[in-house]
DNA sequence: CCACTAAATTTACGTCTCAAACTAAATAGA
DNA sequence: TCTATTTAGTTTGAGACGTAAATTTAGTGG
């Protein structure tokens, strides 16, 4: 509380409701007065003054009406109030993304850009002259912008603002924010790019009442989410959740970090594109990318019974396991989700990642958490990191 | 918020000012406002009512009168307004602990007990009346007690109050907070000993702005504990925190608990004395606990230049080290303290974990996170019990 | 002995939420 | 058709809270 407290409750009591509104849709006030807990007096003053605002709207959709009484009004953000401009950077190429206020993206733009042949003033140019030209496009919502987001991937100080190392850019500790922020006079959010997946899973409603769970997103690289008492967690020096980098084995194979035998190492397309290539004839690839048709290819291989390819997929999965045992021993998490591009092997590793879980805990430790896989789609990231844009939004 | 809301922030603004005295002794309403921003007629109106209660008490010590203006009237707890029961269950020793309002241990009592030889209800019962027997020494205090705690090495649900697994206990998923709540009357709080420590940490003044850190805790065994946004974090099944359970390798020396090459079975006494008896003579012991007689001549060793010894605290820091990488690339904490009677050879293990830090993480992801060591003490494990007892003092 | 200073208290005010009373708008059944 | 019933939403009045500003208290310094 503290400082003009009183109306402090009133603010949090806002983003409640706004919440609330954001998760499940549209409703009636009685369940926003339910799922907050505030009474109704205190739902119709605050939603009466969000109506004058114009954040939200009553929605005249086609009416449920169940039983008797006096028909519920659905009432639901008003998409357009407000607008997010996310953005996803990675390695020669600059998504751009309009959010609205429900989270969902309106409009798309993909960029071709040498990443990598930029100093910091001149990155940040780049970025902010992109920026403008696409919201240039859309003049209406540019003036109703409320906040940035960055996705990248790679280790970021989320605090800071600051991108301390990534595989997009060639330089490290790399401020990404400050020149966003005052050329469009707004507070702008930078965010690991596996964090800001966490985050999306975390908004959809099904997860609506998980508050402690991770995330591992497997693709090109292996990265991670932490859910913490029901907040996207990024740790003091705002880097947490860097899961990829646990270790499966202090010896073992080169990883793109520069170490060895980190959980990335075994799992990541490119480790498991290498490995495999060592005892089957595969078609050569570009080492760090494998294309998403050879990776594909690769698991049909274990899915038709291929006994190279499913030793291949079950050991992955073991070294999956085995990191998982770690976040399992150190967090009591409710569950770990695994998403990302590699899910597509999910199943070929289920079996490696029960083994190696159970090689690494008692069963005690491990409890009821469930593993579970999370359909990919490539949107997730947008989603989350427009999803963070949006805390600005109060 | 919530609920009646402005009694809540009544009630938090009332802990705010508790914890501030509790954290920096006596101190005048004025510096209680500065800590806990609050305006002066608020602190006034809360400390008079905590007056009137007898939670606080103005203490007339010799006044540091500095410079001119009213005179400072300094405040404090009345450490005897209130007091709780801590109990640290080890094998075959119960020890009871009758703490005051401040955090302070005012009586001890150790009772030799077959804490193996049970069942649950027969364990319960037993606790109850040693509990019940050591309080009726201080029929006053008694009188006032708010709250009890239990600490206890192993596995536990702090949610509901089950022991997972102990290896004081012969037996599995017993409920040690009912019985207890029933014949006291009042809540009951179950602890792992090392949360217990981490907890004793973080109430240090020097801790009070350290809201993300890890504890590991090296004796018998291994153990962490982690202050997660400035409260101790005991994951969704309520074990977090088993740091000597996570791993160094997938194969490896036997752990305790069962499995191979945990942390644990390369940091801990039992596994520092095993391996250290392979290489040199050493007079046995009983293998789960050499003395600390025994470890602190196997640490001289090291200190007076024994190769054999100092290599063998390089290569148990070094797996301490790769444990703690894990940590760092997960949490991204502020620090990670090292305590525990292991402490004792701290300064043997350094280069050994700074080495492990180093092969398994790039300097960008270990970043600016210290390692420290922290003096250890019998009575931590008290002081943390204690105070995570005092949480229900309202 | 009085001006000055800093700590603590009192007062006046505005904000907040909630319970309870009330209004609104529908249905079910006589 | 009409009335009792039911559920949604609004209005009102009371109680609690914290703050700013004014005031009191209790010292120091000259």
């Amino acid at each position: 509380m503290k400082k003009t407290d009183t109306e402090q409750i009133r603010a949090a009591n806002r983003v409640d409701i706004i919440n609330a509104l954001r998760v499940f849709g549209p409703v009636a006030r009685v369940d926003i007065g339910r799922i907050t807990k505030l009474s109704p007096a205190t739902v119709t003053a605050i939603t009466s003054e969000l109506a004058g605002e114009g954040v939200i709207e009553e929605v005249n959709a086609p009416t449920p009406s169940t039983g008797r009484g006096r028909p519920r009004v659905l009432i639901d953000l008003n998409p357009n109030h407000a607008c997010v401009l996310g953005i996803k950077l990675s390695i020669n190429e600059i998504r751009l993304m309009l959010g609205d206020l429900k989270g969902n993206i309106l409009a798309e733009s993909v960029v071709t850009a040498k990443t990598q042949a930029h100093d910091q003033a001149s990155l940040n140019e780049m970025l902010v002259s992109q920026a403008q030209r696409f919201m240039a496009d859309y003049p209406e919502q540019a003036q109703r912008l409320v906040s940035l987001g960055i996705a990248i991937q790679g280790f970021v100080d989320v605090h800071a603002g600051d991108v301390v190392w990534s595989p997009a850019l060639n330089m490290r500790h790399v401020n990404l924010t400050r020149a966003l922020e005052e050329a469009f006079n707004c507070p702008v959010e930078l965010a690991n790019d596996a964090n800001c997946i966490a985050y999306a899973i975390h908004k959809q409603p099904d997860y609506a009442d998980c508050r402690d769970f991770a995330v591992i997103m497997i693709g090109y690289g292996v990265g991670g989410g932490l859910i913490v008492g029901g907040e996207l967690y990024s740790g003091h020096f705002g880097a947490a959740a860097e899961f990829g980098h646990t270790k499966f084995s202090h010896e073992g194979p080169q990883c793109a970090c520069g170490k060895r035998g980190c959980i990335e190492a075994y799992v990541a397309d490119y480790a498991l594109y290498r490995d495999a290539s060592a005892v089957m004839d595969l078609p050569a690839t570009d080492r760090r990318h494998p294309s998403e048709k050879q990776m594909g290819r690769l698991t049909q291989l274990a899915v038709d019974g291929d006994a190279a390819a499913s030793r291949l997929f079950h050991q992955a999965g073991k070294a999956l396991g085995f990191g998982i045992a770690n976040i399992l021993a150190l967090l009591s998490p409710q569950k770990v989700v695994v998403t990302g591009p590699g899910v597509r092997a999910f199943e070929q590793m289920q079996a490696g990642i029960v083994e190696g879980i159970d090689d690494s805990l008692i069963p005690e430790l491990i409890g009821r958490a469930d593993i579970d896989p999370y359909p990919w789609s490539l949107d997730m990231t947008g989603k989350g990191i427009i999803a963070l844009a949006l805390k600005h939004f109060r």
